[in-house]
DNA sequence: GGGGTTCCTGTTATAGTATAACGTTCGCAG
DNA sequence: CTGCGAACGTTATACTATAACAGGAACCCC
C-alpha cells in the first residue's frame, strides 16, 4: 500500500497487504491478532475512512454478532496501541493506519465536507514539535496533528 | 500576559489583561461580550488549565446559577469561534487562549500527569503542516496540534 | 494432572460529552 | 409598531466511553 492520501488505489490489494503486515507484525512481537481484532481492522480498511466506535459496532451487529461497546473499544485499543490504527481526536473516530509497520508520528488531513482522512508526511512536522516542546523542557510522548479543511475532490466541487 | 507556558506569572494581572483584550476585541468587531460569555472566560482564566464543559457547569451552579449544558456549550462555542479560548481535542476540554488578539494556529503541550496545558510556539509547526497539506492539494482551514507528555514539574518529580 | 496466572471475551450497567428542538425576551431597523 | 435576529432558558435525548465482574482458553510450573 502506498501512501497515496486521497488518490485512487487498488483497494483489495491494499487491504490484503495491510492485514498481512499486521499479522506478521503481531507474530514477530508475540501479540495476539485474534479474529475480533482482525475483523475490526478489516472493517476499517474496507471503509477506508474514519469510523466511530458505534459505527463499527453497527457493522458487527449487522453481521449477526451480538457485540457490545466494550468489545469494540477493546479491539480498537489494541489496534491503536500497536499502531495498526489511529484515533482521530477531532472526530472521535478511528482509521486504519496507512503505514503499518513503519514507526511514525502520524499527521492527518481531515476533510470537513466528506470526512475522508489521509495521512500526510509528518517528519518535518514532528521535528518542529519536538523542538518547540524541548524549548519548554517538556518530555514528549506522543503527538497529535490533525489538519482540517477540504480534500481535493471537495475543494474542486466547491 | 507573556507566553510563559508552565512558568509562574502574575495571575491576577494576566486575567485582567485577557478580559480587557477580549472586551476590546469584541467591541471592535461588534461582537456581544455578554456577562455569560465573560464569566465563562473568567473562570477559564482563573483556573488556568483545561476544563471540561461539565466542570464549568459545576462552577456556575456552585455560584447559584441554574445553568444547563447548552448554556455552557454556547458560551464556549462563542469563545472558541472568536479565538478567546481553544478546545483541547485530546481531553474534550477547553482552555483560555494564552495569546488573545494575536492571530495564530495554536499548538499545545498537555501533561498526561497533572493535565496542565500550555501553548507552545507554533509558527514552524504550522508552516510544516501547510507545506505538507499543500503537497496533497488539501485546502487547509484549521490545524490541531497537541503534544502529550510530561510537563517540567511532573518530569522532575518522576 | 492440579493449581495458579494471564490474556481475551461476554455482559450489564453507568459515566461523561454534546446537541436537537422549541419557546421567550430584548434590541433595533424598517 | 412590527418584523427580525441574537442570546438565553429549558427539556429531552443522542453520542462517546468505561467500570466492574464473570467465564473460558492457553500456558507455565511444579
Amino acid at each position: 500500500m502506498d501512501t497515496l492520501g486521497f488518490a485512487r488505489h487498488d483497494h483489495d490489494a491494499c487491504i490484503a497487504q495491510a492485514l498481512a503486515t499486521a499479522e506478521e507484525s503481531c507474530a514477530a512481537q508475540a501479540l495476539q491478532f485474534t479474529p475480533q481484532r482482525r475483523r475490526m481492522l478489516e472493517i476499517l480498511l474496507q471503509e477506508h475512512r474514519a469510523m466511530g466506535a458505534y459505527e463499527l459496532l453497527d457493522v458487527l451487529r449487522a453481521e449477526g454478532q451480538g457485540a457490545q461497546p466494550p468489545t469494540v473499544y477493546r479491539a480498537l485499543d489494541f489496534l491503536v496501541a500497536h499502531g495498526f490504527a489511529h484515533k482521530i481526536e477531532r472526530l472521535n473516530a478511528f482509521v486504519a493506519c496507512a503505514h503499518p509497520g513503519e514507526r511514525h508520528a502520524p499527521a492527518f488531513l481531515v476533510c470537513r465536507s466528506c470526512k475522508a482522512v489521509a495521512e500526510m508526511p509528518s517528519r518535518r512536522i514532528a521535528e518542529a514539535v519536538r523542538e518547540a516542546s524541548a524549548g519548554l523542557a517538556f518530555v514528549l510522548d506522543r503527538i497529535v496533528v490533525e489538519a482540517e479543511g477540504l480534500c481535493p475532490r471537495c475543494a474542486e466541487a466547491a
